[in-house]
DNA sequence: TTGAAAGCGCTAACAA
DNA sequence: TTGTTAGCGCTTTCAA
């Protein structure tokens, strides 16, 4: 092409403000440089530190990223993977709202990669998708272990739906760190409720009733945690004098108010920019017949106060900045 | 068609597998049920919150939502606008990194619809797009009124980049509540830095050296806020004895742990919901031919502690709690 | 090197 | 009512 047609066809371009539409691009090509995001809710903090990962690294890539908020609910969770597979996304992250065998699977049997995070599903082993996780049994157990180090014996745990893998991995490290302390597990104060601030409140409420009450309880998240504080004030009880509050998950900010509140964090950024790597690598099929990928993130124990006499002293200090 | 054949092509879409392809649906009809978000980060609770509105809404109404992350800058911004009207989507919510006029144009000029949220862009009047925002200018008027109130006479207020609608007009309101109140507008006591915790944090360090100091200070936002409790922090002082502290917006579940903290929040989900709604009703063109809709939300007051001798009390409770 | 044409899967307009 | 066809704007293949 001569350089002056060349710069005439550019004027062109500029006069008419042409802009490729990459929607003819994307039809033509069946590549249309969207993944979908589906969480259960961009409000968590947990999943809105993650999905800035996905979304810095898809754009990194050049990649856009559509979000969905299940609730929690598989029914929205399948409705939001037909539309995406409707839609034509090149792929999906995915946290599962149930770990039962289910509509993901319809993706994979239309060739669209999914890279799951944070939770598992069953029949993982058997199917081609990459998973990114915090390891939830070691970071329960260190949490744990950290208690029992405190002196507790009786230890209350609340954690979310058993349908959600890290529910049932967290009360697995839990029992890992009893059991390792030589402390006999109390079924009873094992509790199954909900991600939430409510499932908190209410197991905490129906812990701390029953006559021989934990002098510790473990929060399954944040939102677990902060249900947990609520009961505790309404019954007239002090964190940690009378009950240890510890959580997995950090709640933001916390550290600048509070002084107690050991809490486990998971490395949401991070996995958000792993999911998001593998996903792309798929995609892009540089390494098309190859095994499954699992990547496991430790998480990190943030010691804060947990129990005891060290509140005073802190409370001292606040008072005094 | 008989209902034999009905029964017979409704096993061949089961059998086969067959999803309608909305790409090509979406190419025919020049229509992708899709809209842009285009926020600065949606780790900031405030977008957050306003995200999850639009997610919500925009499903309601079956659109999907690609969200994108300017972090303040304004080629990021116009690079992610111009992403979008490539891909074609339906319409376009922004928060404006900068006021200056300017790649949404380029939106508007191809028939992109968009709805601006929470900050104003210049010559906003002559364009067609319509706005959501926070009554900034109340309500830092009803929190400075509210430390006028409490007897505070040199107030600090810090707030974002001065190319940002709500940082202007924020500190407009400071200024009505203070000359309504006969206090003279000291210009000193008056900082444009960033939403963020540094800045807050500097200029906090700086309004604090100076011989004059204030005995309260107005975070523009939740982050400037936080940057403060920083430096007034490390310079010894307490809060609010020494200092009182209000700012804009809430900071996530700080009324559980710190007794202080009189704030400003605006209605972020509400925010997100009625921007959709906008935009999908100009998508729709139920109305073709009409006016710009200016929708202004007024935020509100929630007094917690912000100055005296309260404090120690409510740390008494808190110890008791 | 440049040009022409087929095709991606759907919708809508038109014909039978 | 049912069937046929053009066309959305790009990429890719094949011909000139």
């Amino acid at each position: 092409m001569s350089p002056r047609t060349r710069a005439k066809v550019l004027q062109a371009i500029e006069e008419l403000g042409y802009v490729p539409n990459s929607l003819a691009r994307s039809f033509a090509l069946q590549r249309t440089k969207t993944i979908g995001l589906v969480i259960t809710d961009i409000t968590n903090p947990f999943f809105t530190t993650l999905a800035r990962g996905v979304e810095d690294t898809a754009a990194k890539n050049h990649f856009s990223v559509i979000f969905c908020n299940t609730d929690e609910n598989p029914e929205k969770e399948a409705l939001y993977l037909e539309l995406l597979a409707g839609k034509r996304v090149d792929g999906v992250i995915l946290a599962p709202a149930s770990r039962k065998k289910h509509s993901l699977k319809s993706l994979l049997a239309r060739g669209i990669p999914v890279v799951l995070v944070d939770r598992e599903v069953e029949g993982l082993h058997q199917m081609d998708v990459d998973i990114v996780k915090g390891d939830s049994v070691y970071g329960a157990y260190i949490l744990t272990k950290h208690l029992v180090g405190l002196g507790h014996r009786r230890i209350g745990i609340i954690v979310g739906n058993k349908e959600i893998s890290t529910a049932e991995d967290r009360v697995l490290g839990y029992r890992r760190a009893l059991e390792e302390a030589g402390i006999p597990v109390d079924e009873s104060l094992i509790r199954f409720a909900t991600y939430s601030e409510e499932g908190g409140y209410r197991e905490a409420k129906s812990l701390l009733a029953c006559g021989n009450r934990p002098t510790a309880i473990f929060g399954g998240n944040n939102f677990i945690a902060l249900g947990v504080v609520a009961a505790v004030k309404e019954l007239g009880l002090r964190i940690p004098e009378d009950i240890a509050l510890v959580c997995f998950e950090d709640i933001d900010f916390i550290s600048k108010f509070v002084p107690f509140f050991t809490v486990v964090v998971q490395p949401a950024y991070s996995m958000g920019v792993i999911a998001t790597e593998l996903l792309i690598r798929r995609i892009e099929g540089q390494d098309k017949v190859r095994e499954r990928r699992e990547v496991v993130l430790k998480p990190e124990l943030i010691v804060r106060e947990s129990a005891g006499e060290k509140l005073l002293r802190e409370v001292r200090v606040l008072q005094q900045n």
